[in-house]
DNA sequence: GGTTTTTTTTGACATAGGTCAAGTCCATGA
DNA sequence: TCATGGACTTGACCTATGTCAAAAAAAACC
């Protein structure tokens, strides 16, 4: 099996693409374009017309948004298996947002009218894309949980959380971080400053802080930091740890 | 036709439900339940399993989150037409937030079990979903963007202007405010003071406001707080109004 | 390997908006 | 009509986080 058909096959096993019939499926992947792009590639911009469904294969995409004075918020950091513009796709709108790789990354491109048609006529489709369409529904409202009811360190100590749980199957004490801190804090709405004496925070409590590295003093140093989202997945690595707060 | 018939008619124009054959909306709505509710009543609570997918018919739901601390996070106020707790029924997971109405308010409730089944077995139905869930994630995006972007008096500006549009046809002078001011002050990420701080400054750039009435000193005056979003609808009324930073 | 460039850290300082505590206004209801 | 309680406003003050500038550390490059 070469590379492209085995990249092929994973996409395949997608939430979106499960339980579709192999011959509509084949159909859609047929029009699909997997290509490597390098860190600061924008594959799209605010405002333009959107002519494909993006997936991130491997790697990592921020979707953001521009304000006429050069800020930008950052929407989300997609990341394996993310999809995205849906939401542009399916009102077939410009762009609300712009995309840009934080990361070399491989992406899957869709043509954007072909999901759109396929949508209308496979019914195990749509019923995908609305679970798809739920659960980014749902990392935005805690988006805007975190930002209007945490403060900085705890926005902090939630992402390093969530980074713990996606990296290891056994919280581990190494934490990698996946992209610049620059970008984690604008992920985190926070300055670079602000990020930086956060950390610097955690170091004071017994983490250890190397370039893009950080060491978790004890395995269940973040606990602290859970929440409803991140629960499930903590419960489905048998993270039993208990809180303050919360059971992790 | 009675008053029971006649509301059933117009939720049959909703997004939502155009273009379903006539048996399976008869057999939807068939299972509906409209009922007047008192402001203050709770409909569900955050965590609690999601009975029903709700749709406002007439008045003010507040969307919200809590904090251990006490503290709220205003997702969205619907109002007229807008549907309620779509990701947690579609996902068949537990109330991501709670919802209370604003105001005394009419609302449409239809069992979860059955909109889900429905949306299985009605292409049609699974395609005004995707656009419901679309234009949904598009108002959160709008939320997250205005939050970490824009300062109070542009959130605040941005609000009336929103107002003002949903309540005249042409762009008359008098806002009426829908809800209490606290209320307003928490959807926009805001403590009531500084909402009446807010306010205050529009006093002194010659808007009137008493109460709960605030009149505008030209019809154009808020058009330097649209937006994207906004400017479809400004556009749809023949809203020709420049502003410094914006066409409106 | 050393030099340049970029990213991150640190310090000093500024400020938007929050907090707390009185007032004042207004709606409701007797 | 007045009394009462809740909603709103105002003032004084506070604090988390942003801003700006410079140093230090990493990363990229020759």
């Amino acid at each position: 099996m070469n590379t492209e058909t085995k990249i092929l096959k994973d996409i395949a096993t997608l939430p979106v693409f499960s339980d579709l019939g192999t011959k509509e499926l084949d159909g859609l992947l047929s029009l699909a374009q997997v290509r490597n792009y390098k860190k600061g590639k924008t594959l799209f911009r605010q405002g333009e017309e959107v002519t494909n469904l993006y997936f991130v294969i491997d790697g990592w995409v921020k979707v953001y948004k521009g304000s006429n004075s050069g800020d930008e918020a950052i929407l989300q950091i997609c990341g394996d298996g993310d999809i995205l513009m849906a939401p542009s796709v399916f009102l077939d709108i410009p762009a609300l947002a712009s995309g840009q790789l934080v990361q070399d990354s491989k992406v899957l491109s869709l043509p954007a009218a072909a999901i759109r048609k396929e949508v209308t006529l496979n019914g195990k489709l749509a019923v995908n894309i609305i679970h798809s369409l739920s659960v980014y529904s749902q990392e935005l409202i805690q988006k805007i949980e975190h930002s209007q009811l945490m403060t900085a360190a705890e926005r902090v100590g939630w992402f390093l959380l969530k980074l713990s749980i996606q990296q290891s199957q056994g919280m581990q004490a190494v934490i990698k971080l996946p992209f610049d801190k620059s970008t984690i804090a604008a992920y985190l709405d926070m300055t670079p400053e602000t990020f930086s004496r956060t950390l610097k925070q955690f170091k004071a409590k017994g983490f250890q802080i190397k370039s893009g590295t950080i060491v978790k003093p004890m395995p269940n140093a973040l606990c602290g930091f859970c929440d409803e989202g991140l629960a499930l997945e903590c419960a489905a690595i048998n993270c039993t740890m208990k809180t303050g707060r919360k059971t992790c």
